[in-house]
DNA sequence: CAGTATCCAAATAGATACTG
DNA sequence: CAGTATCTATTTGGATACTG
């Protein structure tokens, strides 16, 4: 029998769950984080051009939204010109593992067998 | 330097990771999964009952996806009235971890500090 | 029981042009 | 360099009603 207890937990692990496929799920946010796990500190072009093929408009969303849900730290340095450098938290740093056994995963259950012999 | 082959490899790992984040980020999938590797193999109701809120359509969409993927099955079973189960692939049973891992890592670091004491 | 058929609303992503 | 402003297209998710 699932009692009232049980079912209260199973709805908080699905929403928790939730919580984080919301991040993970979106088209840029993890290769942002995957690319600031690699190349560390970046500025808004480097991750422009790391990432090819992201709009500017897109990539400023994307970092809104990871810095707004703690994944990651804006920080204005004050030259001339101003320049800004985006890096993880451990919050988001902590995604590394997540995101590699995502990419193991893929490798080995999603590849369509490559048609590698000519 | 980057090396072209670099550049390449780098694009090949954005697209494995795309994939996996694509299915993770749907929004009943992963819970629709992880019903399955709680419950085991169940019927169309059965699973809509235990997701409380998804429609019959969304459901339905979603299991198709799902098997379009390869990671869930579908059988039917010739009884009257004819029943159908859905039961995880070994690709599908392998995201175990990644969920509870999302899950983990989501618990540490989304949760917004619960207001337990009155 | 296990869905389909319609229609609709919201969320995401991208192109293009412009700014301090 | 580091964005914002618009406008549009596409993708999802959901409500409701109906079917073999």
């Amino acid at each position: 029998m699932a009692s009232e207890a049980d079912v209260l937990q199973a709805s908080g692990e699905r929403r928790d769950l939730r919580r984080a496929t919301e991040i993970v799920g979106k088209k840029w946010h993890p290769v942002v984080i995957s690319t600031l796990l690699a190349d560390g500190r970046r500025g808004f072009n480097d991750l422009k051009g790391a990432l090819d093929g992201i709009s500017d408009k897109v990539l400023s969303d994307c970092l809104d939204d990871l810095q707004s849900v703690g994944l990651v730290t804006r920080e204005v340095i004050d030259d001339k010109p101003v320049r800004v450098e985006y890096s993880l938290t451990t919050a988001g740093e902590d995604l590394e593992s997540v995101i590699e056994d995502l990419r193991a995963w893929s490798r080995e259950h999603l590849s369509e067998d490559l048609p590698d012999r000519s």
